[in-house]
DNA sequence: ACAGGTCTTTGACTTACATCAAAGCCAAAT
DNA sequence: ATTTGGCTTTGATGTAAGTCAAAGACCTGT
């Protein structure tokens, strides 16, 4: 073992709720904690996996940010999603025995490492593990769902305006400001999630600021008029006949 | 039961390799038949299930084609994939316990339908069974995945080329030609899928067909050079070092 | 055979975002 | 206090794809 792993239990993990089914008396949450085999430190700009790295575990978040991407051929890069703290990751590694993306880690992070295979025996004694596992890879699968959607229909300004709507949503989840928040990424990296350049969402970002819906000062962003923000991702028909 | 639903059996069907795990043996297989509580057939035009519906089965597609779709309040339509024999859908459902997308019969179909709780009971009985099942989930969270990079960084002939391979491939793998297909979606649900309108869809098929790269007809798509449409979808770097 | 509907093609023009380029900001290192 | 390097902002210009419009192809039912 490693100086940057250690034995842990989810009975006492404060981010539970978020990360593993409720409804468990105490004798189950014991055997559950056989889940998470040890936690697992990852440095700023660390890779968590790679693409092409064999697929033994899923990882529970629990501090830090992380960037799962892919890059094709000739070398173009694509960010399908950021994570915190109580979101699981490495789901993409099942179906082949391998990951098809790299995770990147924002910030320092730590994470627990669940040996798919344990997940799997626990899940066929434990039917609210199962269905908690499926709804995991269920909701990811509707969130990529939504990404089509902005990716292929939505413009620049809606992209962003959804983007930082749903940030400071899961932020908010997580005890924090439900108007301000500090960006982990890049402005390229939020391009590369949304399919546009750094200099648009910049200049996204600027025109925000300009019509007075956010105030931002490089990666501090402080969102004064939610409800604009909504409506800009969200835009009222003129009737609702139309 | 109506007349357009009847109970069938996974173990002699046609299908089985596509949409089920191998390695069974026959008692086993006999239990897993368990899983299809009968068969549904949906006309074309009609939707097997729509957003918001309740959740309750997944469906296999025996014959048919389908669409799946989401539309955002104000009218967007985002095609999310297209369907075809031996694939699965409804997965979205899971998460909620309501659908969150319509699925569009293209031509007459019939799927197998196979309640959830059926398919976790088995799935705690039959390890075999759990990871095919996890599988399904985590090759959908690829697939996306490699949706999420066409849409975001992809050109429009890039993506009618990746379109257009991955089609015939899945159909290759139905004992139907490499070379040859009818589309049974038009040019307006393709662009939705691929993030574009039915106009560049039109013109990009005019324009492989004027390189001699493919013919058209309509529906009717011969590829003529599957190495020009590859090196489309993935053009060489010039240099390997750059 | 024809009428009516849906789907497709093609042309002319527009636009949202990309690209290219230069300057500014900020934190860490010297 | 200054340099360095990564990140961000802003402006000028280019372009891929969108929009609008009209005509053509195909299918279905009468």
């Amino acid at each position: 073992m490693t100086p940057d792993t250690f034995k842990v239990a989810c009975s006492n993990c404060n981010l539970r709720e978020l990360c593993m089914p409720v409804g468990f008396d105490n004798q189950d949450m014991k055997k559950l904690d056989e889940v998470v085999a040890k936690r697992h430190q990852v440095k700023q700009g660390q890779m968590l996996f790679a693409n092409g790295d064999e697929f033994t575990s899923l990882y529970a978040i629990r501090t830090g940010f992380f960037k799962t991407c892919i890059s094709n051929e000739d070398g173009r890069e694509q960010v399908t999603g950021f994570q915190m703290a109580g979101e699981i990751i490495g789901l993409d590694g099942i179906v082949s025995d391998r990951h098809s993306c790299n995770a990147v880690a924002l910030e320092d992070a730590e994470v627990c490492v669940m040996p798919f295979a344990n997940v799997e025996e626990l899940s066929r004694e434990f039917p609210v593990l199962q269905r908690h596992v499926h709804k995991i890879m269920s909701r990811e699968i509707v969130r990529e769902n939504g990404m089509m959607m902005m990716l292929g229909n939505m413009r620049a300004e809606e992209r962003l305006a959804a983007f930082l709507l749903n940030l400071v949503q899961r932020l908010h989840a997580r005890g924090f400001s439900q108007s301000e928040l500090v960006l982990r990424m890049t402005r390229e990296e939020i391009g590369s999630y949304l399919g546009l350049k750094l200099e648009t969402i910049s200049r996204t970002f600027s025109k925000f600021s300009e019509d007075g819906v956010i105030e931002v000062k490089q990666r501090y962003v402080k969102i004064l008029n939610p409800d604009a923000l909504k409506k800009i991702f969200n835009p009222q028909p003129c009737h609702s006949k139309l």
